[in-house]
DNA sequence: CACACTCTAGTTTTT
DNA sequence: CTAGAGTGTG
């Protein structure tokens, strides 16, 4: 133990081994915080302190696994494995488990992910006749989300006028009764939602005395990593656990703040302090992961926020390079310059591609750089986005195995009661769902006992609603002897699944096919390693919570060499040699709906925190001047974010020419910049910020001449068309031409300058005034 | 009840 | 633009 004691600095030290009563480390990023924790569970297990008497709360499954791991090899896999190690939702969901009977939940309840919520809303808010344009599923379910992370329960709901007030006043007055019934009809289902995974749990140790004393005294050192991203609920459940003795650890930086969209409560870990008595304060400032540039340019953004500890990031490590700043013209410019720099890197310095992650705001910003990436011939593995849990046929396949540990799972049963279809209709699934409410019943026992209900439904339809029971109550049989990937296998085969995928012929169906084989696959893998862990039983049920609380990080198969992306979000806790942001653009990084309150833009500052300080040596800050949004090409103006940081840690670059482009490879192949043996040049120019960025709504438009390069593809393929190269109107377009443009309608030839690639023309256009064009670019037709 | 077609809303971020 | 919901017809 001493030699990974000697590893740390004094810093680091000190909380290291300080074991009892209340701490907080405010761990600066970078500062070594993992190693700080991990350490410091070894050494208390070390001191003779009982792996079963020690919980730690990662905000990842993947952390824990790998802070596990770490343990392990310093203190021996058989006591670490005895470690309560995980997340929030995953621990709890099992002590729920072990509990469930006291709060009238059958221990194999089903996890509802949003998808199923979404759902069960929706079908509420139909069943209740309420419109649907005022009645957002995805609003509602936000509300109801906020209500259970603050512990607002459905009878705490109706106790408070100021709630229901709040939501008559925006003209949503049944929020209650919607709250109500999809309470309701998820403790019917035998369901939790994943706020209900904390909620239930307060609700499991406020209820029941001689259970919190259970887990209390279980549970005598408690750690909390990432506590700046608790909320409410969890918040209490720490503080209930803790209670007694009082040995809570707790981890985090306010400066990484990043999740109250979803219910986390900065103050958590600003009041800290304030919750204990003779809280001790560790501070991790000495950054090891970045150099100065990276650093002092994180820190002179993070100075604008006003909330905040006092704390003060500095590393050791060389300045490094500066942060480059790079303006394109299309959101494909930008994916354009990040792989081909990614290109020129890996070159240069003999790079493995996992040393790039680009970064972006949003999932729909992936689209852009992936085309990009994919024609350098660049392999990369976007996190994130639509997991592969979540995609319909996997659905499918889940929901199927869903009901044969939990036949009461009502948006399991809706979603395969008629896939493949086998007659049984949404006028027959309604009358089932208004039967089982009417006799407080679960659709499929409804189903079961078709007879005894007065269900009015013809012979031939009950003979379908009784083979469909048969059929899932075969797979409970077979779950009896047989294991998960033998009985997915079964399930997808007989129920038809594979022979309707099958049909569909299409890229996609096959895709989706692909998909089925890679879960089976995946349930083998599982099976296998189950075999390895001795009190891991290898059921069917075990695998369903896995799935529904993995994220896709958690899923890190090792499939190669490979270039991340992934949103900033997701990237919190990591880190790269290289790292890209893209997409710094108002309106959308920060986003345009984070900037109506001083704390929401704060939020999105600390994100950028985030984004820039995961970068080990280099990092690109990129923007476009205009972006395909929803289909249409829109403006942006360059990010508030990149004037924020203080310029002399910056090498903005714009390029003197804007790209050379030849238009007969950029239709299929490469379309690159550097194909044809151009290079583009760029020289220092003074970072022009943009003035007044919060008001720019309806503003002055940008002059289009001035970029009259819009995307390139797409612009330049009727040209390829006719003409089959770039100097088409070389010669003959001539002065006095009338010619179509796209934007500007029909205009005339003034005036033709420059030649080859940069040949320029004046076209007066009716109605909108003299414009220089790039002929290479301009989409025009002579029309006389 | 099934299938094909039209339309519309959506882009923050996730356990 | 695109997926998924909604609508209409056989």
């Amino acid at each position: 133990m001493e030699k990974y004691l000697s590893q740390l600095n004094d810093a680091q030290l000190a909380p290291t081994i300080q074991i009892d009563g209340p701490m907080i480390v405010i761990a600066g990023a970078g500062s070594g915080k993992t190693r700080v924790l991990t350490y410091r569970i070894a050494y208390m297990m070390s001191k003779d302190i009982d792996a079963f008497n020690i919980l730690a709360l990662t905000f990842t499954n993947k952390a824990a696994r790998e802070m596990k791991e770490r343990i392990a090899s310093i203190v021996g896999s058989s006591e670490a494995k005895n470690l309560w190690m995980g997340t929030f939702h995953s621990v709890f969901a099992k002590i729920l488990r072990i509990e469930a009977d006291r709060l009238g939940y059958p221990s194999n309840f089903t996890i509802y992910d949003t998808q199923d919520s979404d759902r069960l809303i929706r079908d509420i808010i139909k069943e209740m006749n309420l419109d649907k344009d005022i009645y957002k599923y995805k609003q509602v379910r936000s509300r109801i989300s906020s209500y259970k992370n603050s512990l607002i329960t459905v009878r705490a709901y109706f106790q408070n006028p100021e709630l229901i007030e709040a939501d008559t006043m925006a003209r949503r007055p049944r929020m209650g009764d919607i709250y109500k019934a999809y309470v309701e009809r998820c403790f019917k289902a035998g369901a939790m939602d994943f706020d209900d995974l904390l909620l239930k749990t307060n609700e499991l140790l406020t209820r029941f005395p001689e259970v919190l004393a259970k887990y209390q005294n279980r549970f005598k050192y408690i750690l909390v990593d990432e506590y700046q991203d608790t909320n409410h609920s969890q918040y209490l459940i720490v503080r209930a656990l803790s209670d007694k003795f009082q040995n809570i650890c707790v981890v985090g930086d306010d400066a990484q703040s990043i999740y109250a969209f979803r219910g986390a409560n900065i103050n958590n870990i600003l009041n800290f302090q304030k919750d204990y008595d003779d809280v001790k304060v560790f501070r991790l400032e000495q950054n090891y992961r970045s150099t100065k540039n990276i650093v002092n340019a994180a820190n002179s953004v993070i100075d604008k926020n006003q909330t905040k500890l006092d704390k003060v990031v500095w590393t050791a490590n060389d300045d490094g390079g500066k942060i480059i700043v790079h303006r394109s013209l299309t959101d494909a410019d930008e994916g354009r310059y990040v792989a081909s720099t990614i290109f020129d890197n890996k070159m240069n310095h003999q790079l493995p591609n996992s040393d790039f992650a680009i970064l972006y705001r949003t999932n729909a910003q992936s689209r852009s750089i992936e085309d990009a990436l994919r024609k350098r011939d660049i392999p990369y593995r976007i996190y994130g986005g639509l997991s592969f849990y979540q995609r319909k046929e996997i659905k499918d396949v889940l929901s199927y195995l869903r009901l044969v540990i939990n036949p009461k799972d009502e948006e399991a049963l809706k979603r395969v009661i008629n896939y493949p279809p086998r007659g049984i209709g949404q006028t027959t699934v309604d009358k089932l769902i208004v039967a089982a409410n009417g006799y407080n019943r679960s659709i499929f026992e409804v189903m079961k006992n078709i007879d005894k209900t007065d269900v009015k439904v013809s012979s031939g339809t009950k003979a379908k609603l009784q083979n469909f029971v048969t059929l899932i109550e075969s797979y409970q049989v077979m779950n009896q002897s047989a294991d998960v990937f033998q009985l997915a296998e079964h399930v997808t085969k007989s129920s038809g699944l594979i022979k309707e995928l099958n049909k569909d012929g299409t890229p996609e169906g096959v895709t989706r096919m692909e998909n089925i084989e890679e879960l089976l696959n995946g349930m083998q893998d599982f099976v296998e390693g189950q075999k390895e862990i001795a009190d891991a039983t290898g059921s069917l049920a075990e695998f369903l919570e896995d799935v529904a609380l993995a994220t896709d990080l958690d899923n890190d198969k090792d499939d190669g060499d490979k270039v991340s992306l992934m949103t900033i979000h997701l990237a919190k806790g990591l880190e790269f040699p290289y790292v890209y942001i893209v997409g710094l653009e108002e309106d959308l990084f920060p986003s345009a709906m984070s900037m109506n309150t001083r704390s929401e833009l704060e939020e999105e500052r600390r994100l950028f925190y985030v984004a820039l300080t995961r970068a080990e040596k280099q990092a690109y800050l990129t923007y476009a001047l205009s972006r395909y949004r929803w289909g249409k090409l829109v403006d942006s103006e360059p990010s508030r974010f990149i004037e924020e940081i203080d310029e002399e840690y910056l090498d903005i670059q714009t390029p003197i020419e804007e790209r050379r482009i030849n238009p007969m490879l950029s239709a299929d192949i490469f379309g690159d910049v550097d194909t044809n043996g151009h290079k583009t040049e760029y020289n220092k120019v003074r970072f022009k910020p943009a003035k007044q960025p919060t008001l720019k709504k309806g503003g002055a438009k940008k002059e289009p001449a001035k970029y009259q390069a819009p995307t390139p593809a797409k612009n330049l393929k009727p040209v390829s068309k006719t003409g089959g190269n770039t100097n088409l109107f070389d010669g003959k377009l001539a002065v006095g031409n009338m010619v179509k443009h796209d934007r500007f309608g029909t205009g005339e030839v003034l005036k033709i300058e420059g030649a080859g690639a940069d040949t320029k023309a004046e076209i007066k256009f009716a109605g909108v005034g003299v414009k220089k064009l790039l002929l290479r670019f301009a989409k025009l037709e002579v029309v006389g």
